[in-house]
DNA sequence: TAAACAATTGAACAATTATTCAAGTATGCA
DNA sequence: TGCATACTTGAATAATTGTTCAATTGTTTA
């Protein structure tokens, strides 16, 4: 395994996004399908703005995509990396 | 894909450690093989002190294992998983 | 257009965190 | 025993971060 400094920065980037209950949860949440801000806060307990604010850091993180559908915007997994990922840290847990 | 609230917390505690640039070029230092302190101190231009704190944490995280042998404390990857994770970390952020 | 609903944004605050510095512990060797 | 090497630890500091609150933007419907 080879990794230059910048793609090991890029990589602790990325699982710092992961490092956090809030973000983890929303993104376990939108494994099955996408739904809008106000379920997603719904499913979480927590308020639309708390919710509102980290999904714009996994957006910057290119982790879940977004749609305007009406007066709701859908999320949903970016792609299937995120799920292996999710998965990933499932597996390493449960040992 | 199911997870419960504690394992998802679990994930969040897991991707965290990973979640910094130090702690993920230590791991990364040791994946060729196990090392003292020092030497990794050395690879990542850092204070010895500065080191320790992020090896407690990599420690207390279950991702390195460590043992003395003499006056040096060597510190190698805990388990393959490990591994797996800054691949697939890798993967991820070369696409 | 006005009102209602859905979501975003910015500022503020408390909490967490990474590094530094200084002091301490542990081991080996003269 | 004394000294050097190797590492750990605790306190302090600066920086980052997650949530709340209030204000704002965008969309639909009456």
């Amino acid at each position: 395994m080879y990794a230059d400094e910048q793609e090991l920065i890029d990589v602790a980037e990325l699982y710092r996004v992961f490092g956090d209950k809030t973000r983890v949860t929303i993104l376990y949440t939108l494994t099955d399908n996408e739904k809008c801000v106000n379920d997603i806060a719904a499913a979480l307990g927590m308020t639309l703005s708390a919710v509102s604010h980290q999904l714009r850091i996994l957006k910057q993180a290119h982790l879940v995509r977004y749609r305007r559908v009406g007066k709701n915007a859908l999320y949903s997994l970016s792609d299937d990396h995120v799920r292996t990922i999710l998965e990933q840290g499932l597996e390493h847990v449960r040992e």
